[in-house]
DNA sequence: CACAACATGTAAGATGTTACATGATTGA
DNA sequence: TCAATCATGTAACATCTTACATGTTGTG
């Protein structure tokens, strides 16, 4: 339901065609949001069904036609409900593979286990640097990035600390044996 | 694919039911990690025809009769092979309506920005202190939980202050106005 | 000329949730 | 007797990923 009212909101602003809307959210939001292509043009069709979208065909200088998407006036009040609407929730979720993997604790190889560990790490320190860069960046041309691109960044830096202060304590608290 | 591999970890210690299968994941992930009928049953059918799985029945007492699963010896190296994998990644995903409508940022109305942060703060410590209540639990009992809902229960801890910590960010970044 | 970027889509599958459907047993 | 717990499942939907399929236009 996520990508539903991501579309909305961005032809809330101007009519768009899905290669652009596509281009543009990830522009904003960077590799921390990506958005296939897989799942971009079946959504547009539904929402086309459900008479929240409206398309024109522009046939450019290109072969290929564009499909310009508009919001219907049903749309745009669906976005500014949405919008409005508090019970929208952050999601938290521990479940990963990894994690699963530590529910049969008993029954790892314990080197193996702390060589996964300082992998883990090492990945997490990276992720954690390249967001530095991009928040330091992000500072640099000042005002000029979309806003919602630092928050999510800064999001995304206190979730790979966490992350990491996580792993150093599996590391302490699981003997080497 | 973790539920699958739940599954095979928990029939690795010895045969169990479906209905076991799902009370004994719960009882040691606790409500951070919850198992729907709608997706136990079709993977331990699913899992029984990649025959990593066998099933006897078992009519006890009672009328229904119970599926009892054990693992072939396809399961058990499947599982082996898992748990030794080195490429399970910690999966960090910060997508969620909520980060998505700070993209419309502007759109939005401020005060109802505000009250939204106030509530997800709120909502945030709630958790936040009933993780800390069942860590006190089982450090209490010690050695006798699951050292693996320790460890969960631990980074459910850190991510919720993370985002609390979010949330406060947001909240001196934004102008009420 | 080759390759990146532009532009559209479909098909299959992974991975779940929610609601429905059924019925027995146990304890208050 | 009434509710909770035990026990099995299906069906519909939701959300998203990956791989496939096709062809053009601009750039080095």
């Amino acid at each position: 339901m996520s990508l539903k009212y991501a579309i909305l909101g961005l032809l809330d602003d101007r009519s768009r065609y899905g290669y652009e809307i596509k281009q543009q959210f990830e522009q904003a939001m960077g590799e921390l949001w990506p958005v296939s292509y897989g799942q971009l043009y079946p959504t547009l069709k539904r929402l086309k069904q459900e008479k929240l979208l409206s398309v024109r065909t522009e046939q450019g200088k290109k072969a290929i036609d564009k499909h310009v998407y508009s919001l219907t006036s049903e749309g745009r009040l669906a976005f500014q409900a949405w919008l409005k609407d508090s019970s929208k929730k952050l999601q938290t979720s521990i479940k990963d593979e990894f994690s699963l993997s530590l529910f049969f604790f008993d029954k790892m190889d314990k080197q193996d286990l702390h060589r996964d560990l300082e992998d883990l790490k090492k990945a997490s320190l990276r992720k954690l640097g390249s967001v530095r860069d991009d928040l330091a960046l992000q500072q640099g041309q000042n005002g000029n990035g979309h806003p919602s691109r630092r928050l999510l960044l800064k999001k995304m830096e206190l979730y790979l600390e966490a992350e990491h202060r996580w792993i150093e304590e599996i590391q302490r608290e699981i003997p080497k044996e």
